[in-house]
DNA sequence: TTATAATTGTATCGAGAGGTACAAATTCCT
DNA sequence: AGGAATTTGTACCTCTCGATACAATTATAA
């Protein structure tokens, strides 16, 4: 018994919105064409516009994807014990996440629409938007770590936090423009130098 | 006696490039289209394509004519003293320069065409050059700091030029995001952090 | 005065952008 | 079998893009 009536669908929506996401991820908003959504997602037009909505509405749709398959290395690291390894976890799970090989370099989240024309506006706030949210988290998690005695209490969690999400934009920048992962892990460990306290799991166990 | 025959031109060759600037400054390479461009320059377009070539020998101009005018402060920077001071005055100068009210917020070298489309793509690697040739001058500044027993035997200046960058990147996208010059200041006070060497004249004089 | 050389303004070009109308095709429900 | 509902593919729409043709205009040089 199907629920739904009418011709059915002759393309999986989420490897659509994923052909869609690589597209995007590359050439960003502005940059990405119908054409070059269609060709790459292997559908026309009107199943696009059917399916998704327009443009606009599908970038979207491809930044919630996005956000759940590729930035869950933040949530990952919130759930660390310790200030110290939230950090650690973050800047690392970025650097991996940014110089992923079977992703285009860099952010979505970032490149996506640094800066645009006026049609594409609203998109750039959105995910101004959107990289707030993410830095109020970790700004919350730093000052829960505050209260519980595991930051001092000259280190300001406002002040990490928008540290930790600038220096991920700056890898961000670095990845798109070519860096390896080898330079995003040697930036990571200039940056956790700053961080008030010591010692890295990363560089315990080898990781990676 | 003029040396040039024909009707001269009647608007004048710099303040276009400063408006052909700040529109693509604010808006990007490819969000930026010739009707924003000759209103902004108050010229039509025979005009533009006689005076700069095609949009991107234009954005090229702009791209020297930004380097002169709005990113003097790394030569300053590099022609400090000590490797310290260098750094500190690279970071501050550039948290000045990104949040200046008299300037769009952020960066052009950053955000004029981090991700595109194809036709745009020989731009943004001009940009990934013209990035990696400032990081090279630091990095070489900072290799002459230690070669003068300005930079401990375990600094290394790759990887911190690198870093500074990064910061800088990082930096760039956060005022794109509208972060104020107060925020600025304090990203490169956590990121001065982990500089290995101490004080700073920003902080003592209490420097803007 | 005439020829030459450059700029200016209007009007337009072909190409590609995002978005849709519409009929054929394919399914479920009665 | 015969609608009702949905997707698919083709063709097309309008608008804007970057770029130019061309004649009128304004200067110098002979």
């Amino acid at each position: 018994m199907n629920m739904v009536v009418g011709r059915p669908r002759t393309f999986d929506i989420d490897k659509a919105l994923d052909r869609a996401l690589m597209v995007f991820w590359r050439k960003g908003y502005e940059g990405t064409s119908l054409a070059d959504l269609t060709n790459a997602m292997g559908i026309n037009r009107p199943s696009l516009y059917a399916a998704f909505g327009n443009k606009e509405d599908l970038f979207r749709r491809v930044l919630d994807y996005y956000s759940q398959r590729h930035m869950a290395f933040i949530g990952d690291a919130l759930n660390q014990p310790t200030a110290w390894s939230v950090a650690d976890h973050l800047l690392n799970g970025a650097a991996d996440m940014l110089s992923d090989p079977g992703t285009p370099p860099g952010c979505l989240m970032v490149q996506g629409a640094l800066s645009c024309g006026d049609n594409a506006d609203c998109i750039r706030r959105e995910m101004i938007t959107r990289r707030a949210v993410g830095e109020a988290a970790i700004r919350e998690r730093l000052e829960r770590a505050r209260s519980e005695g595991d930051l001092p209490a000259n280190a300001y969690p406002a002040d990490l936090a928008l540290y930790l999400m600038t220096v991920i934009h700056g890898m961000s920048v670095q990845a798109a423009s070519g860096a390896t992962h080898d330079e995003l892990r040697r930036i990571v460990k200039a940056a956790m130098r700053s961080w008030p306290k010591q010692g890295s799991v990363y560089q315990k166990n080898g990781y990676r």
